[in-house]
DNA sequence: AATGAATGAGTCTTCATTCAT
DNA sequence: AATGAATGAAGACTCATTCAT
């Protein structure tokens, strides 16, 4: 038994230690594109050695993965709690999406590279894959809530991609500050949602 | 005007010795993620040496910003011809613009690329700025021909969004070939396009 | 005879080209270390073409030593009207070269690169080496002018170190302006001939 | 302790491999101008890899002051235990500065190029000063030991130039072997000790 | 004689990853 | 388990010089 709190504590220690090389990642790419932060940088933001990362993930994409996934997890929950007592209303979940995506745009910018570009060994795949279907449930989730009652799979993708349209579109709108592509986005987001919500009647 | 002559000819043999440079570029974007192909690769591919790589383009991001915009010139093109005669239903631009995404991927990663990070010079966010704009149009032109009366730049942003995100969310689909993507992302087009027509009358 | 003259016409309008890619040179020199400015940089100075540059220099370094001879022609020419009427004093003449290198550093960086460095042709040592002599001799007048009997071309030697040296000790001085650099060059300038004037009588 | 001896231990290893970095550049600089000298053949001379001298300097110009700075330190030295016993006289210091610059053209040249063009930080200019400096303090200590009571820095100024001078005025005397040039920059740094001398009594 | 596009060897520098301590 | 110095392949970019027009 005390073996196994041993191996709990280790773990926890372990998870916590992971945790904060996580943090440390994300403060970092709040401040620049996620593509030009460096290992060497990750660690003295985390406070650790090069070498210690290494020991939690095999290399950097590993790293950056996890932190995608985390914040998938993340807004995942997020969207959970949202209708966790009635449905969501696609219109809160349209914005409570699009606003996630204002307050990290790290993730977004992470979806975007590893869906189009990033070379995943078939496990990181399989990870990137679960983590977006679940999205995706919660897409589909709230639709049949709001009434609708076929093709709701495909009406979910449907969705799912035009919120996430939204960014890719707007993030870089010249001499725009971050509050008006936010008031901008939002406002596209709830039309969004209130198009598929006309659709659905 | 020999002089007239002599210019024009040296501005033609100049224009197409870019073009030479921008079709290498494309060969070598077709097979691998833009952001790996290396300057020398391109000069190999163009059959040229790389200083005259620099004697058209100042740096590497300007080469590739200029693939981008041809590509969006052309998407636009297309779309203009699809509607020269009479109003191109809300469909068919769907499909057309989705069926370009899926043969020019490396349009859309780096629509995604330089609208999310890409360190622009003013100058280049601008020209970056007025393609998409046109593009927009395109789209507003075709909401309108579909009865839109009101709200129609939004819509049109609206409806950008979805279909660029279409790709976002299914270029990487797990375990699917470029035919399966095709068809997906075509049918979601169609389902897109059927929502926002619905929306309008 | 109208052949003569005709070459003497080419051999002016030869002798004025080269002066214009000269003065573009010196320019340029003017504001930046010289060994940064490019042929291209000079060519578009002088407004003329890179290759009509190696129509009169077989290379760059070329360019540089002609640039560089042409200031110690002046500056020998400078020395002999101060000595035109009466011997120059020591003084005067100390002042007036150093003057001169505070106007005209890049005359003395070329100095001390050429002395120092480059990879010269025997011609283009041979050329250096006979301006610098025409130099040294006028040191050498202005030493015996003010009285010097014996060793005179050892001292004219020690005197033309001394004046050199006063430039690569103290060019850089930090946090000087070039107004104190001249003030406290030519300072030393008259202190030096004044050592040598002491020593003389 | 075991901790302040381990720091101590890593110190002393950086500062040796640092060394190694040193004597390999001194040893490239001794056959050829430093500034053609290239990182690779710093790295492969020292045996170790580029990467490694990256992480001593973080560019080329820090090696080569350097360098610089760690030759001034060898003359001031050798200037101190010149006057450790008894004040040195103006001859023999002027002709062990001398004797040492022929010795090490690399580190004139250098005093040559950073002081006269050298794109240098602040910091390393007040480096560079500091060292230009102390150097000076003993050509004052100098005069001051062979009497000379008023004006001694500006005097110190003039002596340290007149030294520097003698090189550059000398260095490639055409049709000269290094023997000669020493035998005669040496017979001018005697007769400038002289002059210097009998100015002061 | 003038042009200037093309050349390409060669430069410095970066940075993910390894591994001996 | 943690460290961080060492590695070195690889990249973008420069620029004196050439030569066909």
């Amino acid at each position: 038994m005390t073996n196994t709190k041993l191996q709990t504590l280790k773990q926890t220690e372990r998870d916590s230690r992971r945790q904060i090389i996580l943090d440390a990642a994300l403060t970092l790419f709040a401040a620049r594109d996620f593509r030009s932060v460096t290992v060497r940088e990750i660690a003295k933001q985390a406070g650790i050695s090069i070498g210690t990362i290494y020991n939690y993930y095999s290399n950097l994409t590993e790293l950056f993965l996890d932190v995608f996934l985390n914040s998938a997890e993340e807004i995942t929950q997020l969207l959970d709690q949202l209708s966790d007592q009635e449905p969501a209303t696609l219109e809160t979940l349209c914005e409570l999406y699009i606003g996630y995506l204002n307050d990290n745009m790290t993730f977004y910018q992470m979806m975007s590279h590893f869906m189009l570009g990033g070379d995943l060994t078939p496990d990181a795949t399989q990870k990137l894959d679960t983590q977006m279907k679940a999205l995706m449930n919660r897409m589909e989730t709230a639709l049949i809530g709001a009434g609708l009652g076929k093709n709701t799979r495909m009406t979910a993708h449907a969705l799912f991609s035009a919120l996430n349209g939204i960014m890719i579109s707007y993030a870089r709108y010249p001499g725009k500050t971050d509050a008006d592509i936010r008031r901008h986005t939002l406002r596209l987001a709830k039309m969004i949602a209130g198009i598929f919500k006309s659709n659905i009647s």
